[in-house]
Order: C-alpha cells, then structure tokens, then sequence
DNA sequence: GAAGATCTTGTAATTAAATTACAGTTTGCG
DNA sequence: CGCAAACTGTAATTTAATTACAAGATCTTC
C-alpha cells in the first residue's frame, strides 16, 4: 500500500508525537522528501528519534528509507487525483483533468476488480451456446462494442439496445445461453426485468453493473467495478471506460481460454477486412 | 524529465567510470535506491566519489537526491508500461495488464494530445446546426457514445453505424452541420468517402483518426490520438478508449462553452430519467 | 487513590553514510 | 615528447541517522 494512505488509515495507532510528524508530513509531503530527519524533526517540534520511531511504525528501515517510500507515493498519486472541471478552466485544463481523472478511475477499478469473479465469467463465456449484451442509454454502446468483439471469435453473439427486442431474446433464451446485462447504477427497471426474464428461462446472467444494485441482484453472477463517479457533470464518464476495459479483459481471458489454434481465426477475420481499407502501401505511393 | 531516461540519453557524455555506474543502475535500478553509496561503488567497480559526481552530473544534489529521484522515476514508470498478454497468463496476469496498458495508452495520448485543435473542435461543435457522428465496426459504438453524449446537450445530433445512411446523411448535409468521422486507421475507404461527400456539400468535418491517414486528408480538422496500439489481438482496445475519452473532453469543453445556463437542461434530462430506475431510498428499504 | 508497570519521549553517544579535498594517473593535443 | 586538462581514487572531514539509556507520562490494579 501507498505509503501516504497508511499514514491516513493508521493515524490512529500513533501516539500523540508520531501524529505531529504525520500532519507536518501530510501538509508538505513534497517538502519532506527533501528534508533531513533533524529538519522534519524541528518541523513538528518533536525529537528526531520520534521521527525515527515514526518511520519504523510504517515498516520501513528508518527515516531513508521512508523518504525513497514516500517519494514513491506522491509520483504515483500526484496524477491520480481524481481532480473535477471547474467552471473557468480552459482547453489545457480539462483536458488534463478527463484524462487524469479517466486514469485515476482505472486505477482504482483495477485495484477493487474482483478476479476469480472475471474467471469464471470467462468460463461461463467460453461454454455459452450464444452470448447476448444488453444495455440502455450510455451502456448501449459498451454492449455494442462487446458484440464487436465477441463477433470475431465466431461464437452466436446478439446485441440489443431495444427495450422490446431484449425482451423477447431474453424469453427466447434457454440453458447454455449467457445474457450479460449492462448498467452502471444497476438501478435501470427494464434492464432488470430482462435479467430476471433470462434467469427464469434459465440463461446465465452475468451483471456488469455495481455491486449491491437491484439489477446485481437478479444476476447469476455479478462483475463490479465500483468506479467513483464524477455526478457533477451528469454523465457517465470514467464507469464507461472502465466498463469498456472490464470488456476487453473478458474478450482477452476468452481467446486465452480457447487457445492459439483458435486464435488464427481472429486473424482470418481482420484479413477478411483488408478489401475495404486503404492499405498503408497504396496510401504511401 | 525521468532521471532513468536522462541516464539514458545523456550516456554520451558519461565518463568509462560512470558509464560503468549508470550500466549498473539500469540493470538493477530497484536495487540500487535500497542500496548505500558504497555498496553501489563496489556493484559498479569503482570508488565512492565517482558515484557521487555521476549523481551531480545528473542535475539532482547528491547520491541521497538521486535515490529520491530515481525512486519517483521507477514508481511512475512501473505500472504504465505497455505490457503485452502472453499465452500462459492467468487471469490475475491479462486482467493487470490489460488494465496497465490502457492507462499507458491514456498517458501518450495526454501527452500528445493537440489542445488547440480540441479548442477549435469545440468552437465549431458549439456552433454546429446539426452534429453528425459517424463510425464502422469498432468506431461504431464510439460514435454512439457520442451521440449519447450530445444528445443531452438538446442539440440535433444524429449517428449513423450503417454506410448507406451515413452516404444519405452525408449528402443532405449543409454549410453550419458538423460531420465527426471516428476511424482509429483512418483507411476504412467507405469512411473516407463519406467525409468527402460531407466537405462537398459544405459540412465541417472533424476526423477522430490517425494523423496523415487518408480520412485525415479528407477532414476539416482533425484530431489525432496516436496511441500505440496493441495489434498482436487484432483488435482496437486502447485506442478506442482513447477516442472516449476525446469524446469526453469535447462533450465537456462544450459545456462549458455553452455555460452555467445551459447547463440547468443537463439536470433536467438527468432528472427525466429518474422514472425509468429504482430510487436508491426504494431499494435500501 | 496510590504503587507498580508500561509506554512515550527526549538527550547524548555512537555509528554509518556521504561529501570534500587532494593527489596520482590517464588521456588528448600541440 | 611534453604539457595541460580531465578522470579517478584515497583519505579526511562533515553530516546525517540510529542506538542506548534515562526521565517523564499514562495506565492499570489492588
């Protein structure tokens, strides 16, 4: 763990001394890679073995040690911060913030993603006997660009953003069939219903939605990403990126699971597309 | 600039001993902040004082400075490497690579990113009449994001995944529409024609594609996201989400363009959905 | 509520590490 | 070939960090 979060999540387990030198560290942490141990000491108005205590507290060797900690930190977290648009910024800076912002939120939905949950999803993918990807509104399109990708593995693979038609293929589903239903809030009636639909005409239902939503609920099977949502702007951002990578892993996890002989299929279908391309040669000429 | 590509491109001007020390530390360069001055000295044959002036030539105050450095330097450069899935990866293995590598690629196109264009993007999506947003295969579902996006601005704005709607849209359009063409090539020769026949009939044509493709040529404006993309899967994963996030940039920088006001509507198509889903307050009851 | 025990904190001594000063050696150039 | 400049190492010095120990605070138990 980030030596900066531990500071913040065991601030309880210092004592009154050790808490003077983690609030000087928390307020200047770039100043105090920069600092000696007698610097910091003074800083905090406690004596440099305090600081040295402070240091081991934290599992490292001593007071070098936690600055080549601490330094570690603050280059990996400074652009994770999950920073919001402001009214006033220019080009530059949203710009930067989106892009900071999208990262910081695959950071955390890697470190949150639950893994044995994404094999057995894949497991489930693999033995489908046809795939189906619902989603509404702003998850239509990540569950067009699964349909996308799992079209080119050549498995029966459907996508449908139509209230109606998911209706009736989620009735038409049977054992075998995999449904995966995709919502960000989970809390979308219709993409619910779907899934209890499905799971009564027993398909496999995977939710890609969060954890403990009404729609979690009616899956067999649920893969949350648990992204924190900037609300302000009222749209799905970072949960659609996440969601997005969340699908490609599967699509990845699934040509692992099918082996390289099958993965020449893969290639036959980007050749199949060449006819309809500029190649690079002809462009260049 | 990264002490370890400093090390690296400043290798020329090393002198036998201290290119013997800078071979060293990027051997083992996570070795090398754990270690003292001596035992670095002895690593690279050579005295103490050598190591420091390598550390002084490299612009950092000494040995100590140059651990914290190179220490930032290898947090930062860890986890955004571009890994490649190997065949015997496990899902804990794909999941984190695939995972790193996107935010790599979110990271060059940060980096590379041309935000005046983005601004003129903006001003001519502000002014837009009609906002076309057109893509094929993968780019299709990117095209509907858009659409998503921009439809809750209450501007007219129209996406079209099938060619010869898009050909039909294209020649109906008019001096003041906008017509977004998302190709990651930028070879898929339909696409190209489309932007041509936009341009004929007074559009303005802004290419989400490779810079000097020939979508490219065929656009008003283009922005370009060059990011390296993974082709041994044959697929667009990284680069796709790029384009999302390109979308979101625009969708943002058009709110704020259009102001506060303007930004009241969002609410009120946010809140008109609110019918459609499960209260959070329902739910928890 | 007081005595013992434990935990916390600081002072001073020690040790370890890094830096500087200086001198010997090599290398390049006229 | 010889001078000068640059490179490198040894040894001394300085600086920083750690340890050992003792004093003080806090907590417990009778």
């Amino acid at each position: 763990m980030n030596v900066l979060e531990k500071i913040v999540t065991s601030v309880n387990n210092f004592s009154k001394s050790e808490r003077k030198v983690a609030d000087v560290i928390l307020a200047n942490p770039q100043t105090t890679i920069h600092s000696s141990i007698a610097a910091l000491a003074k800083m905090a108005d406690v004596s440099e073995p305090t600081v040295n205590r402070f240091c081991r507290r934290l599992d490292t060797k001593g007071f070098p040690d936690f600055k080549l900690h601490l330094a570690q930190s603050l280059a990996n977290g400074t652009p994770y911060v999950n920073r919001h648009v402001e009214e006033e910024d220019g080009p530059e800076a949203y710009t930067a913030k989106i892009f900071e912002s999208t990262m910081a939120a695959l950071d955390t939905a890697r470190q949150r993603v639950d893994i044995p949950m994404i094999n057995r999803a894949v497991d489930v993918l693999t033995q489908a006997k046809k795939i189906s990807f619902f989603g509404l509104g702003a998850s239509a399109s990540v569950a067009h660009d699964a349909q996308n990708k799992f079209f080119r593995f050549n498995v029966p693979v459907v996508c449908f953003d139509d209230i109606v038609m998911q209706r009736m293929s989620a009735i038409n589903s049977a054992e075998g069939d995999v449904v995966v239903c995709i919502s960000h809030t989970g809390r979308t009636k219709n993409l619910c219903d779907i899934a209890a639909i499905a799971r009564e005409n027993d398909a496999t239902v995977i939710g890609i939605t969060a954890y403990d939503s009404p729609l979690a609920k009616e899956c067999t099977l649920v893969l949350s990403l648990d992204v924190p949502e900037d609300t302000d702007m009222y749209m799905p951002m970072a949960s659609r990126v996440a969601q997005l990578v969340l699908i490609d892993i599967l699509a990845t996890g699934f040509t692992l699971r099918r082996g390289s002989k099958f993965r020449e299929n893969l290639k036959k279908v980007k050749d199949s597309l060449r006819g309809s391309r500029f190649e690079k040669k002809d462009f260049a000429s």
